[in-house]
DNA sequence: CTAAACATGTAAAGCGTTACATGATTCG
DNA sequence: CGAATCATGTAACGCTTTACATGTTTAG
């Protein structure tokens, strides 16, 4: 259901074609939600049929056509209601920290190729992260800048405060990934070290 | 295709019934890769179809009937294969960030509640993935024990090191969400201190 | 006898992934 | 005229959730 609230957050701040959306999607929200294209234009079709959006149909040159959306008043009314209501959180299921809790199972060349894979991984993710965060500030972000046209002045800090906070809580927990990945790393070192103390004096 | 796992892994240790199985899951590995009764019934199914377990039928009583799951060599490849491939990470796609991106559109009190909820929800598995670390350190944990009692004593420390490290990661990465959902509460703070600085003089 | 525990599933719906499929327009 | 970009989907499959559905055995 996040989906259904990215496109509208996105539509909220102007109306868009769903090739629009799509592209402005992958380079915002779509960091912290990603949908392929394949999820986004049935997802618009029944965000329609649900009434939230009213897609406007237009003709590009002599053959081409495009449909442009709009966020009807229940689309804008849905979404406030999903800002304002309470998060219901999933149960944990966490692909890594199963594979970590069997690595006793694997080699230990498989062991350490696991553990510098998850830390090359979250470092991968710190950086996109970083960047996001520097963009926002910086007003370059694509999102951020429609979004701050939009509204009021005074609002703007608030709006760019949130989404830092928001990049900032993926930051930690990258950040968060990477010590734990080396650790792990250290374990492996400590676990190999005593298995043979004796051959190595 | 993880849950198939978490089974084999149980499994590996000793033949059990669905229903033992799915008891000493919730207890177990479902603390880090949750699944309901409705879920592993049917996969135990597609398990034996695809020839990583084989189910034994046995009697309960006059009509009672069970039917105890052994895997089966090809499963304990597999099970190898899966503990020693590499990872696969999924794109990120995650419910409470993508919430804090847009809490600028939600009131300070859902903020506030929101945030809270975030601390409260994280510090309540923290508790969990500490007490589990607890059971496993003292021995009294159902899966660590059916595993120490079937491997070399050599490798226990492994086996145990390993399992505590995997819950380590779930509760620093638990830590990481708490720390950040204060952070949001002194950011609510700070903005509500800017809005009205004149009104309080 | 009755409640708790043992025991095993089916059905429907939603969400997500991957692969496939097609065509128009614009810019160089 | 060819490549990039614009533009929009369908199909099949798998995983997860939720709700439904049923019956037996054992201990008190």
């Amino acid at each position: 259901m996040s989906l259904r609230y990215a496109l509208l957050a996105l539509l909220r701040v102007g109306p868009l074609s769903g090739y629009e959306l799509q592209k402005l999607f992958a380079e915002s929200v779509g960091h912290v939600w990603h949908a392929p294209d394949s999820q986004i234009y049935p997802e618009l079709k029944r965000m329609e049929s649900d009434g939230l959006i009213t897609g406007e149909e237009q003709t590009r040159g002599q053959r081409g056509r495009r449909r442009v959306y709009h966020v009807t008043d229940r689309g804008g009314e849905d979404f406030f209601a999903w800002a304002n209501a309470p998060m219901e959180y999933s149960r944990v299921r966490d692909p890594a920290h199963l594979r970590a809790a069997y690595l006793e199972s694997a080699s230990d060349d498989a062991a350490r190729d696991f553990l510098t894979a998850h830390a090359r991984h979250h470092r991968e993710l710190l950086r996109r992260w970083r960047d996001e965060i520097a963009r926002i500030r910086s007003g370059e972000h694509p999102m951020v800048q429609r979004r701050l046209a939009a509204i009021p002045e005074q609002e703007r800090e608030r709006a760019v405060a949130f989404k830092v906070f928001a990049y900032e809580g993926l930051a930690q927990r990258a950040e968060a990934e990477i010590r734990w990945a080396e650790q792990g790393l250290q374990l492996l070192n400590r676990l190999a070290g005593e298995e043979a103390p004796v051959t190595a004096g």
